[in-house]
RNA sequence: GGGGAUGUGGUGGAACUGGUAGACACGCUUGGCUUAGAACCAAGUGCCGCAAGGCGUGGGGGUUCGACUCCCUCCAUCCCUACCA
């Protein structure tokens, strides 16, 4: 009798001793190489599943890889800076350094637990200013190519605080510590040019191996839109508005234009006007998250300005609308409420003119698609496309307008107001700023006397006043910035002296990026940028840094995304304890395939469980007995054997092109189910047990990537002439797979009748009569005339009726 | 408001290219083993129906010999929305 599988004496042992040997350090060689990234985790204190769910993915694949001979790099590190940090130094009187350090240690203990085959010798925090000064030093020389510029831009700000929040931090409008009423305020921030890519952002995702949801998502973020420049001038005065329209077509519908409660106009009204500064008041009271501005309710005030139609010269009204951004455009949106819902409902609620100018089928106004212009004056009777054009044609003529490409994509503002982030490498003089000196880098962030709460730097009066009448810089740099580049630096994290060296060229690009649906836009655009940004600098080779992107799914917890801050995760280590870790990564696997979200629950841990004791009943205590394979097969053997085969084939195209590995791990239970009992036992024959050693090996191997320690150690056992389970993946025969028969499923008017076993040799005529023969088929064609017969080959025949 | 996804038994999910709906598991039911339990083993398990058979992939409509899969429409849920990461 075997003994039983203990899992924690099993999983310790293996893991030290692949500590031991430094398995998983990887070195430059002249293997074809594999870099496989997966996110790096926010240190949040401890793992969830949804970090559990991620970096079981980039093992599995990383050490199927392995296996293929593929030279693999799997590094792992910490997105250190950030938020959270604070939070908790508020809360529980410890430094956002000290926090993050030893949340550092319990994830990385987590992690080494769960057997993910990490290059630690690479490992990373964006924290240490071994990681940030090359940071600050490639913001330098993203100034000096014209990239970094300073502009003024809206912010949360909480009076009572004196703070600036996070939309996060935003509760209805009120600061989630004080409760006060937050106001939008306008400070001075450096920002990026990101806006100089979108162009090449946009065209290059073409050729990118990624899910094509997020190159969709991509695509209209950045929102490249074809359109025409428009101005308007204000009547009395020589000055004019500027509008950007895609919909040149309705510009005899414009009944009013509404500039931003931010635009200079707006401003300089509100100095003479109470009620238009009263107005600007209230729209203060806003949050800067576009989604709530979207949400809000439209409010609007005429500003009693009235500007020319530049096409009719009639007198338009020239109104101040809260929808309106600032960032967005030109600041100025021209009303065309016939054919705009939002125009619509503002003109609706103001009693501002609707006129329509395009008809289509619909006879309800809003009509927002193309059509045939109306009331347009000698452009009635054109198409939408043919009017644009000749509209824009006349603008241009009139000197009143030209054609335009804009983009949605905005600049990045790097600034933020905050204690626990990267320094910004600025010195200013008499108010003006000026980069500090390469020698002077890195600027150290300061740290914290004991005890005191980590407020902003601008009130760190020693950090930023350095005499002589210069003062430092003291924002910090948005998170995003320290993950834009951290994938490349892993590929050189050990040298001190160049930010990137020889094994970065070897590593990159990462081949495949593994990680949240949620970072699809920010994140992934903002590291595109960067990539393309540091190319042209000449500090990396190549245009893009993920080749190939996995997107997983949110793992949910009462109906929303498992995280630290919405205090709903579910910690792993339990699990691990009771179960082991290969139950846990093999759960994981198994629950859903990765891209889909997933409501966590513990249902079926059991069954993950069970299948790893029925894999080490099986396998332990057993011995590869060296057999000669030329046997002549049984019936019931060579069906094995197919099974054996056809599941290999099956389980490398679900990791390596589908990464399905739910329906991979299915196929090897199946395949250990389908094993006949007498198989097992002592007496069975020679090609028997042939048959049964070649389900354990090609099982133990294609599980092994999932559940490493189980196997490896059934596989030490097990076999005697292969060391290490990870030195090689199995071969499928092809000829094995291919069998003489096939079922044929009968339908008669698309309803399955029948179902028969069918040679494949066999001509169509012959499988007809075949099939017609078959009782239920028979009775259900009757008497009647069969109109028409679709055969599908090696599958299917239908009888029409 | 905008953008992107998802919706299949009691539960997680499978069906990869328009061709057998429910693989593989969980749970449950019955039986075996056991002093009892755990564990394990065997059989059953979409719904209605004694059965023959019919119905069935969020709702409604369409295309097709044939639709979970394609089209239209509606509903619900999740993610992102530029300062959570």
């Amino acid at each position: 009798m075997s003994s039983a599988y203990k899992h924690k004496s099993i999983e310790e042992a293996i893991q030290k001793r692949w500590h031991k040997e430094e398995r998983y350090v990887s070195k430059v060689d002249d293997r074809e190489k594999y870099y496989c990234l997966s996110m790096f985790p926010y240190p949040s204190g401890k793992l969830h599943m949804g970090h559990v769910r991620n970096y079981t993915i980039g093992d599995v694949i990383s050490r199927y890889k392995r296996m293929q001979n593929f030279n693999v790099f799997q590094p792992m590190g910490w997105d250190a800076f950030g938020l959270p940090a604070e939070n908790a130094a508020i809360a529980n009187k410890v430094s956002p350094s000290d926090w993050t350090s030893q949340n550092i240690e319990n994830m990385k203990t987590q992690l080494k637990s769960l057997g993910f085959s990490y290059d630690w010798s690479k490992e990373l925090r964006t924290c240490d200013s071994n990681y940030y000064k090359w940071e600050q030093l490639i913001f330098k020389k993203f100034y000096d190519a014209g990239l970094v510029y300073r502009k003024k831009s809206l912010v949360n700000w909480d009076p009572v605080d004196e703070t600036v929040l996070a939309n996060e931090q935003v509760i209805d409008g009120k600061g989630w510590r004080s409760g006060a009423q937050i106001e939008l305020k306008e400070i001075d921030q450096w920002f990026i040019k990101i806006t100089d890519y979108a162009e090449e952002l946009l065209d290059s995702l073409d050729n990118l191996d990624w899910p094509e949801n997020v190159k969709l998502m991509q695509k209209n973020w950045i929102g490249k839109s074809y359109g025409a420049e428009i101005k308007y001038k204000i009547d009395g005065q020589d000055k004019y508005l500027t509008t950007f329209s895609t919909r040149p077509d309705t510009i005899f519908g414009v009944s009013f234009l509404a500039i931003s409660p931010n635009h200079s106009l707006s401003i300089e009204l509100s100095e003479n006007d109470k009620n238009i500064s009263e107005f600007l008041e209230k729209c203060k009271e806003a949050k800067a998250a576009e989604a709530d501005i979207a949400k809000a309710e439209k409010l609007g005030i005429d500003t009693n300005i009235k500007v020319v139609h530049p096409l009719t010269d009639k007198k338009i009204p020239v109104w101040i609308g809260n929808f309106v951004l600032l960032d967005y455009g030109t600041g100025v949106v021209m009303g065309v409420p016939g054919h705009d819902t939002r125009d619509y409902e503002f003109a609706s609620k103001y009693g501002l003119e609707i006129n329509q100018v395009i008809e289509t089928d619909s006879t309800e106004l809003p009509i927002i698609d193309k059509g045939v212009l109306v009331n347009s004056g000698k452009f009635d009777g054109m198409s939408s496309e043919e009017a644009s054009q000749k509209i824009i044609k006349e603008l241009i003529e009139l000197d009143k307008g030209k054609e335009l490409i804009q983009f949605r994509l905005r600049d990045w503002g790097v600034s933020r107001q905050r204690y626990w982030g990267c320094p910004i490498p600025v010195i200013y003089e008499e108010s003006l700023p000026k980069m500090v000196n390469d020698k002077d880098i890195p600027v150290e962030l300061p740290k914290l006397t004991r005890n005191s709460l980590p407020t902003p730097l601008n009130q760190n009066e020693d950090f930023i006043n350095i005499g002589n009448n210069l003062f430092r810089e003291s924002d910090t740099f948005d998170t995003f910035m320290d993950s834009s580049w951290y994938y490349a630096r892993f590929t050189s994290a050990d040298n001190d002296n160049e930010i990137f060296d020889e094994n970065t060229n070897y590593w990159l690009p990462v081949d495949l990026y593994i990680g949240g649906i949620e970072h699809a836009i920010l994140h992934l655009l903002y590291s595109r940028f960067f990539h393309k940004a540091l190319r042209d600098i000449g500090l990396l080779d190549g245009d893009e840094p993920f080749k190939r992107l996995l997107t997983q799914g949110m793992v949910l917890k009462d109906g929303a995304k498992m995280s630290k801050s919405k205090g709903n995760t579910v910690d792993p280590q339990p699990y691990i304890e009771k179960y082991g870790a290969d139950t846990v990564r093999l759960y994981m696997m198994f629950t859903s395939p990765p891209e889909q979200s997933l409501e966590w629950s513990e249902s079926s841990v059991e069954g993950a469980a069970r299948f790893l004791k029925k894999l080490w009943n099986l396998v332990n205590d057993r011995q590869n007995i060296e057999l000669n394979n030329k046997f002549d097969f049984s019936k019931d053997e060579l069906e094995l054997r197919r099974k054996s085969h056809s599941t290999l084939k099956k389980v490398e195209h679900d990791y390596e092109v589908r990464f399905s590995f739910n329906t991979a791990i299915a196929a090897i239970m199946e395949l250990l189910n389908s094993i006949p009992e007498s198989y097992k036992e002592e007496k069975a024959t020679d090609s028997q047990k042939f048959c049964l050693n070649e389900v354990i090996v090609f099982s133990l191997k294609m599980l092994s990537p999932i559940a490493p320690h189980i196997c490896e150690h059934l596989w030490n056992n097990f076999q005697t002439n292969e060391s290490c389970i990870e030195s090689s993946w199995p071969k499928f025969d092809e000829d094995i797979i291919e069998s003489e028969e096939f079922e044929l499923i009968i339908q008669v008017n698309g309803k399955v009748r029948g179902k028969i076993n069918i040679d494949k040799n066999l001509e169509e005529e012959e499988i007809k009569n075949i099939a017609l023969e078959v009782d239920n088929v028979s009775n259900n064609i009757g008497e009647n005339q069969i109109k028409k017969v679709i055969y599908v080959k090696d599958k299917l025949i239908n009888f029409v009726i």
